[in-house]
DNA sequence: GATCCGTGGCT
DNA sequence: TAGCCAAGGAT
């Protein structure tokens, strides 16, 4: 086995976009921001927001500042509200713990809120340069192809981490390029559905292309439906407060006609419970600063 | 390890 | 058109 560094190398020398976390000089607080961003959100949709944000909140501090509301006010539609919360959650550690600074160690990153072993590696590799497997959905659906010979990835698993170590350079630079290639790759060559084959780097070792492009069974799971779920309901909900805000709404007056009222109060509920919504005295509203 | 969590574009 | 899919993480 070759071993796909190499090639990677080369072809994300000419290939790849040119992206805001990209630039020379981004800095970490930019790169965190933009990878709770792309946290199942297409990179078209996050770049506006996240020059947005960065404005508002230039520095870590910046956004401790802030009560968690805003932060999921500025959200705005980027979906999944609990990584805006999260995101101010680990903006309080960063200035509590580390000095408003990143912290550039993996184990201080995963022990932040809303950083796992995917955002801490690509906050250690991309924002400081340091030398770690990064593996996201993309790298897995490489690597399954590439060298295990099969359509699509099993479901993410740590093993995963010590197979893309595998294919690192020992230069940590060079090391820093294959995983950003190998997402790139499979972000806009090696796709989930349709992959670009013939402008592949890889295409030549390919163990999947090389095996006829057998179907694999599909171990992921599959995604549940969107309409009519306790999720649009609770989306529905926080749209609300969000349109509203900074103002509180009163509670008869959250979605009136929503056809299943008690999926809607039970949404209002779970809100509540994760932190996204405060309820009392007959209002809703969206968490303010903690009382100190 | 299985489930849950938003939103919108693409095929 | 209705699914499929998207730079995951917490519980």
């Amino acid at each position: 086995m070759p071993g796909l560094a190499a090639p990677l190398i080369a072809w994300y020398g000419q290939a790849a976009r040119d992206l805001p976390w990209r630039r020379e000089g981004f800095g970490a607080w930019g790169t965190l921001v933009s990878e709770f961003m792309l946290q199942q959100t297409p990179v078209a949709r996050v770049i506006p927001h996240l020059e947005a944000w960065l404005t508002r909140w230039p520095t870590p501090s910046d956004l401790a500042a802030s009560s968690p509301g805003d932060a999921v006010t500025q959200w705005a539609n980027l979906g999944y509200p609990r990584r805006a919360l999260w995101l101010h959650r680990a903006a309080v550690e960063i200035r509590d713990r580390h000095d408003g600074v990143v912290p550039r160690e993996v184990e201080a990153l995963l022990a932040l809120t809303g950083i796992g072993d995917y955002t801490a590696r690509a906050v250690a590799v991309f924002a400081y340069g340091d030398r770690h497997p990064v593996v996201d959905t993309n790298t897995r659906r490489v690597l399954a192809r590439a060298v295990d010979g099969a359509a699509q990835p099993g479901p993410p698993h740590r093993r995963d981490l010590v197979a893309m170590a595998a294919e690192l350079p020992d230069d940590v630079a060079e090391a820093a390029v294959v995983n950003a290639a190998a997402m790139e790759l499979g972000a806009i060559v090696c796709t989930a559905r349709s992959p670009k084959c013939e402008l592949c780097p890889l295409a030549g070792q390919c163990a999947w292309r090389a095996a006829g492009y057998p179907e694999s069974e599909d171990r992921r799971r599959k995604q549940a439906t969107y309409e009519g779920s306790d999720r649009q309901a609770r989306g529905a909900v926080l749209r609300v407060l969000r349109d509203a805000a900074p103002c509180p709404v009163q509670l008869v007056a959250v979605l009136p006609d929503w056809p299943d009222a008690a999926q809607r109060d039970r949404a209002i509920d779970s809100l509540v419970t994760d932190g996204l919504a405060e309820a009392f005295d007959g209002i809703l509203r969206l968490p303010g600063h903690p009382a100190s």
